[in-house]
DNA sequence: ACACCTCTATACTGACCTGTATGGTTAGGA
DNA sequence: TCCTAACCATACAGGTCAGTATAGAGGTGT
C-alpha cells in the first residue's frame, strides 16, 4: 500500500503531518503548517503526495500499520488467555506513550463526516475490522466458544475504554475493561469448544 | 443553563445548527449555511447567540439534556437489573432513530482538539461523567458489589458499541455489549453487598 | 552532454471562513 | 405615541484554506 521508497523530504512531510493531524485534528491543520514544520516547500509536499487527502490517507495507513505491528508483538510475548489480555495491556501502554488524546481513527471519522467519499474512510473502517478479527482469531485459537460474540464484546470494551480515558480522563477505564475481559472469558470458558477440559 | 425563552428565529437557528453539526461536523459547517437553513439572517444568528462557539455549546447542551431525559425515561420503565440493561436497549433505539452516525460528543471532542479552551469541552466531559454516574447509581441501588468498577465497565461497553456500530457498521455491537453486561452483572451478583441472598 | 528528479523560494488564485457594519421593517408594550 | 426587540437584506473586512504557477539550484544516471 505505502511506497517504501519515500524521499527524505516526503518522510519529513509525513512525520510533520502525522504529528499535527493527531495533535490538532485534520481539519484544523493546513498544508502550509505541515510544510513549515517539515522544513519543506509546499511545492515539494504536493509533488510527493498530490493532495491533502492523500496525505491524510498515508498518515492513517502508517499509524494503522504501526499499531497492528505493536499489538502483534505484544500479543506474541504471551501464551494462552494472556494473549487476549495482552491487547488490553498494550492499549494501556500505547495510550500512555503514543495516543493519549484518543483513537486517531475515531477522530478522523468524526472530522470527515462531511466528506463520505474521502478515501480515508476505508482505512478507518478497516482498522476496526482487523481489530475485531484479531480478537476472533485469538478467541478461536485459544478454544473459546462463540469467538465472534466474545470478540465483539472485547473490541467494545477496548474502544470504550479508549474513549473514556481520552475524553473524560477516567484513567481506570482500561484496567476495568481488562477486568471485564477476564470475567467474560471466564464465563465462556465453561463451554470451551476445542480444548479439552481444564481445571477450574 | 439554557435560556428557555428563545425567540422563534433562535429556535430555528439552533435546530438548523444541530442538524448540520451532527450530520456534517462542526468545523465543516459555516454560519452562513446555518443561517440559510434556518431561513434567517446571519445578523439574527449573531444577535441571538453571539458566536459560533456559543452555538456549539447550546447544540451540545441541548443534545445532552435530550439524551439524559430519554435514558431516564427508558430506565424508569423497568425494575431491578432490567433498569441497567434498559440503558443498552435505549442506546439501540437511540442510534437507530437519532444518532446513527455515532456519538456527537465524541465527534465534537475530535473536532475541537485544536482549541482546548473551547467551552464545549466542559459539556463533552460532563456527558461522559453523568453517564458513568448513572450506572454507578443504578448498580448501587440494585445492590451490586463494586458499583464503581462495574459502572466503568458498563460505560466502556456502551461507548465502544457506539463507536463500532457507527464507524464499522458492526451492527451487532450494541446487542453484544448488552450480552456482556448481563454476564458482568451476573458475575458480581454472587457478592451482592446490600440485598439479601437470592436464588441462583 | 543531457535529461531527470528532488528540492527551494515566492507569489498568486479563488473560494470560504467568522464576524461586523449599515440600514430598514414590523409588531407589541409602556 | 414612542421605544424597543426581533427581524430582513446586503455588503464588506480580514483571515485562512487548498492548490497552482513560475523560476531556478543541485545532484544522479545515461
Amino acid at each position: 500500500m505505502q511506497d517504501p521508497s519515500r524521499t527524505p523530504a516526503a518522510e519529513a512531510v509525513l512525520e510533520a503531518a502525522s504529528w499535527l493531524f493527531y495533535e490538532k485534528g485534520i481539519n484544523a491543520v493546513g498544508v502550509d503548517a505541515i510544510a513549515e514544520r517539515a522544513g519543506v516547500t509546499k511545492k515539494t509536499l504536493y509533488d510527493q503526495f498530490g493532495s491533502k487527502a492523500n496525505l491524510v490517507v498515508e498518515y492513517l495507513t502508517e499509524r494503522d500499520l504501526d499499531y497492528y505491528a505493536w499489538l502483534r508483538e505484544e500479543v506474541d510475548k504471551h501464551t494462552g488467555t494472556d494473549r487476549i489480555l495482552a491487547v488490553f495491556d498494550a492499549l494501556d501502554t500505547w495510550m500512555r506513550t503514543r495516543s493519549p488524546k484518543g483513537c486517531a481513527f475515531v477522530h478522523a471519522h468524526g472530522e470527515l463526516l462531511s466528506t463520505p467519499e474521502h478515501p480515508a474512510h476505508a482505512v478507518i473502517r478497516a482498522e476496526k475490522r482487523w481489530l475485531l478479527r484479531l480478537f476472533v482469531e485469538l478467541a478461536e485459537s485459544e478454544g473459546y466458544a462463540h469467538p465472534d460474540a466474545v470478540a465483539t464484546q472485547l473490541v467494545s470494551l477496548l474502544e470504550g475504554a479508549t474513549v473514556l480515558r481520552s475524553i473524560s480522563d477516567i484513567t481506570e477505564a482500561v484496567a476495568q475493561s481488562r477486568n471485564a475481559a477476564v470475567v467474560l472469558l471466564d464465563a465462556v470458558a465453561s463451554e470451551r469448544s476445542l480444548a479439552a477440559n481444564e481445571p477450574a
